[in-house]
DNA sequence: GATCTCGTGTCCTTTTACTTGACATAGAGG
DNA sequence: CCTCTATGTCAAGTAAAAGGACACGAGATC
């Protein structure tokens, strides 16, 4: 049923849960965002947006900060204020993606409670099949002229893998509470470090790469859950 | 697949076809929102949503303003400039919601653009199932002290009849373009107002009360897609 | 019936956010 | 070498929102 209609759209906490067709979201809580704050959060959302519209038509290195600026209908001055540099920028622009990845990730892992090893590779799965046809992912792999932004995942790339590692690390907790959370840090950077790689450069069907994984990894997690439980 | 992520959900143009899970929208054209404009409907929405969100606790006559300013985290001046008095408000408030029942409506006609009179009975079930789930009519037509905003649909409902009708003439017009202008205003408009008066006063279950409107103006209808193909 | 209280609607001042134009700097290309 | 262009930053100007104040009218209280 339709019946009660959506809230608008706009005003989401996070884009996380912004799926849910159109049925009465948000009704529950005091999950309540004050304008300023969504204000604030459609401006660098608009900016990032608009960037990534123009990835799409031209490298990176093509495109001006006010090339941004213009298509986000601000100027360039308040471009500079909210998002910093043009590296900084770029930062940005990754962590926000790769966020929305470990999203997709969440709920995989969320959809396999049962079965770690299953859970492993669902995810992997999930995030590689993601990776492969990401707008932005594929502008970096495949295209020209990213090189910037490529460095990003991996030379210069400590921001995005830590906090990869540490989202992770919190959903790993979430699903199996008993395992250390040391273990799961070790885990959890390992699994970044893989998906960025196999990201960057695939191997064969993305669901094999995802069992190998599952097939390298899953003893150990099994190993952890037994300790866990004794 | 969810391969490309959903642009930010803040940025969509309107809240029409704000539903499809998680894939590329937004991808085609230059549908861009400048931030300008984008933030404006969110001041907009985030004031209309706030005061939906009190409606459900209390009635609309022990709202105040203020209240409303302060649950969407703006200035009581604000307010006032952006949505006018509190009659002007609750105007737009039943205007918004109005608009929505109608892209509801206009779902339900497309996907029967073959049989008039299908199309017709869906539309109004569409309607009538959601008006009887919508916080806002429920709000409306079963709480005391919604007087105000009951008058709107009715003894000053032309801005809301009005509107509704012409969206309405639209919709049948986009359907079946063959059909005269003036008869589907006529259509519509008698329409609208059955639409509202078994919103306000249900009766019986609402499929039956859409197979009866059907029946009614079904041969009205098909009298005029024959008197067009003729 | 006079007073008190409270919400409305408006005016004005301060503060914040964005725009605009300008400029120093550094790298690319003629 | 010089020009052209993009970056990053500054200061002045403008628009938007916040915050305070007040007149007005409606209900309540005494």
């Amino acid at each position: 049923m339709l019946a009660t209609f959506a809230r608008t759209a706009a005003n989401m906490p996070t884009p996380t849960a912004a799926s849910s067709s159109i049925s009465s979201a948000r009704a529950g809580a005091g999950e309540r965002v004050p304008y300023s704050v969504a204000a604030r959060e459609l401006l660098r959302n608009t900016l990032l947006d608009a960037a990534c519209d123009e990835l799409q038509q031209r490298r990176w290195a093509d495109i001006t900060m006010a090339d941004i600026a213009l298509a986000a209908g601000v100027s360039r001055q308040t471009l500079y204020k909210e998002l910093g540099t043009r590296e900084e920028f770029a930062q940005v622009l990754v962590m926000r993606e790769a966020d929305r990845f470990l999203v997709a990730v969440e709920q995989a892992v969320h959809a396999h409670l049962d079965d770690p090893a299953t859970a492993l590779s669902a995810a992997f799965d999930v995030f590689l099949a993601a990776a492969a046809e990401n707008p932005l992912v594929r502008t970096i792999v495949h295209g020209d002229g990213a090189e910037e932004l490529l460095a990003l995942f991996t030379t210069h790339g400590k921001p995005l893998v830590d906090s990869a590692a540490e989202r992770l690390t919190a959903v790993v907790i979430a699903a199996w509470p008993l395992i250390e959370r040391r273990d799961a840090e070790l885990l959890s950077e390992c699994l970044v470090r893989l998906a960025i790689s196999y990201a960057a450069l695939p191997k064969g069907p993305t669901s094999m790469t995802a069992a190998s994984i599952a097939t390298l990894l899953g003893p150990y997690v099994e190993r952890l859950l037994e300790h866990a439980a004794a």
